[in-house]
This record gives C-alpha cells, structure tokens and sequence, in this order.
DNA sequence: ACAAATCTCGATTAAGTCGATAGAGATACT
DNA sequence: AGTATCTCTATCGACTTAATCGAGATTTGT
C-alpha cells in the first residue's frame, strides 16, 4: 500500500503535537503553518484522528488538538491505520474474507501478500512517534556540531 | 504499494507461463482461460512485460508467449516492477530526487519509509515464481494425501 | 502468393480514488 | 452575548486504474 499524502499529513500532524507534548491544546491552524498542511484538509484528518482515539480536542477559546496518549505509547502503524485503513498490500488480504479473487482462499500468491504486508506491519508497528522526534533531536544536535 | 490487479494479472500470466516451461509458447487466450484474466487486458499486460526482457513472444499461427528465462531466475519483484514501477511506499522516497516533499530530504519520516520499502523489496525479490509453483505442488499434493 | 491465426500498438472509455475546499452548525471560554 | 474554535457532511476537479477496441504487422502452412 502507498503512504497516501494524508496519512503523510497526520504523522506531520501527530509529530507536532508530540513536539509540544504538555503545552496544552494546539490550534489547527498552527498545526497547519508548522508543518505545511492545508489547514481545511487538516480538520478532516484532525478529526478522524480524533474519531479512533488518538487525539483529543478542546473547542471554544484556547481550543485545539492534544495527544490522548503519550508519544511513546502511539506508533506510526495506528496513524496509518486511522488514515487510511489496514496495512496490507492486496485487497485480498486485508479484508475478512476471500473476495476480490478468482480463486477464493486458494490463491498461490495469497501467502506472498500476506508476508508482504506483515514486513510492513512490523515496520511501522514498531515505530513511535517518540521515537521520530527523538530522531529529528539527534540530527539537529548533530547539525549543531557541525555548526559550532 | 498496493499490488494493482494488473500486476496481480501480470503475476499470474507468468505463472502459468513457468507450470508450462519447455512447452513451446503460450497464447494469449490459454493464459486468460487458464487464469481467468480479461483477454485483451492481458494482451497489454504481456506486451509490457515484453518489453522489460521478461517474457518472448512468437507470432502468427502457434505464436505465443514464454519466459526468456527459467522460472527459477525470475522474482516476484521484477514482475511487479515492470507492470507497477519502483517499490516503494512514498513518492518522496521511490523517485530520484526530493520532490514533492515540503522538507526536500530533510525529512524525519523519510528513513521509516526507505525502511518499509525495504522490506517489501526484500520479500518480493527473495522469491521466485518457481518457488510459487513449488509451493502450490507441495499443497497439490497435501490435497492428494487427504484424499487417499 | 494467399489466407488464417496470432501478436503489436495506440487510443479510448468508465469508474473509482485522492487531495482539497466549502458552508453551516455546535461548543466553550471570556 | 460574542468570538474563536472545533464538527460534520457535501462537493469538486484531477488523476489513476481496469478494461476494451480497431487497425496493423508478422509468421505459419498450403
């Protein structure tokens, strides 16, 4: 499956309210402007991160979007997944049942599917969102380094 | 990467192709019959993979297609590449340059999809449509055994 | 030389998906 | 009350994908 430039756009998202984990709600619109995303478009995604639990919002006056979980404790895997649905690589191994193929649950290419997107699963299930922010820090310092 | 129905056609033409290795070529409505692919749709499909040096064709009266290689030296990858492109999971990371990307290569999420391509890459590369058609001999055969 | 079968090539169409935007409504703070 | 913000649903255009078509080129066999 293809990393569609929406859930692009919610791990952009989700990683800038990581950046600012405990400062409180963060507006849309600056989570737009920090992170170069069509504020309008970002409602949506906002709002369906939202609607799987992954966020939380606070409407009114000082209102805005909050993690509803610790950036360590969310991967890259559940941002995909909320943005554009399970993470496999044919339709007909993603869903519940055999349909879409011609040759229903005896397919010879049905175990390549299904290892190809496990790999993809252990790859992004095995990423946090802490561990992307800890990753941009340490190349920061080292641009630091290179700086000083 | 989603696996498109052309490619899962174009995975499945080749298959056929190598269960009939040294058989002299295949036409077009054996392959679609055999494997139930849209005819004229396959027609596309085998001339592309043509052109990638995949497969051979003969023309006029008992013209057809085969493999200009042995099952055994041919990847589930290579026939993916030739009908889908490159496998990767994000534009930004398939492609020869930063584009389409508002962080041109400075980008945290770069390295996590770089990773997932991988992986894919390397499930689809490390294996080859003869070990598909030995597999589905060894459950051909399991099959057998239930049944005496 | 001819006819038939087959591949070759480019164009075309229909349907679906994706990215993005819009407007009207609900809620909370001051 | 008023304002700033989120909430929901609908919509639009551009693009991609799956599939089909027609006319042409090539080979085989007679």
């Amino acid at each position: 499956m293809i990393i569609t430039q929406k859930s692009q756009y919610a791990m952009r998202a989700v990683f800038e309210l990581a950046r600012r984990e405990g400062c409180g709600p963060v507006k849309i619109g600056e989570i737009a402007e920090a992170q170069a995303i069509p504020p309008r478009f970002l409602e949506n995604i906002l709002n369906q991160l939202r609607q799987g639990g992954l966020v939380e919002s606070r409407r009114g006056k000082e209102g805005g979007y909050l993690l509803s979980r610790l950036a360590s404790e969310i991967s890259a895997g559940e941002v995909i997944r909320l943005t554009q649905g399970p993470i496999c690589v044919a339709e007909c191994c993603g869903g519940t049942v055999e349909e879409r193929c011609p040759f229903h649950g005896d397919c010879v290419f049905l175990p390549l599917w299904e290892r190809a997107s496990r790999a993809l699963e252990s790859v992004y299930d095995g990423t946090t969102i802490a561990d992307l922010v800890g990753q941009e820090m340490t190349r920061h310092a080292g641009a630091l380094m290179y700086s000083i």
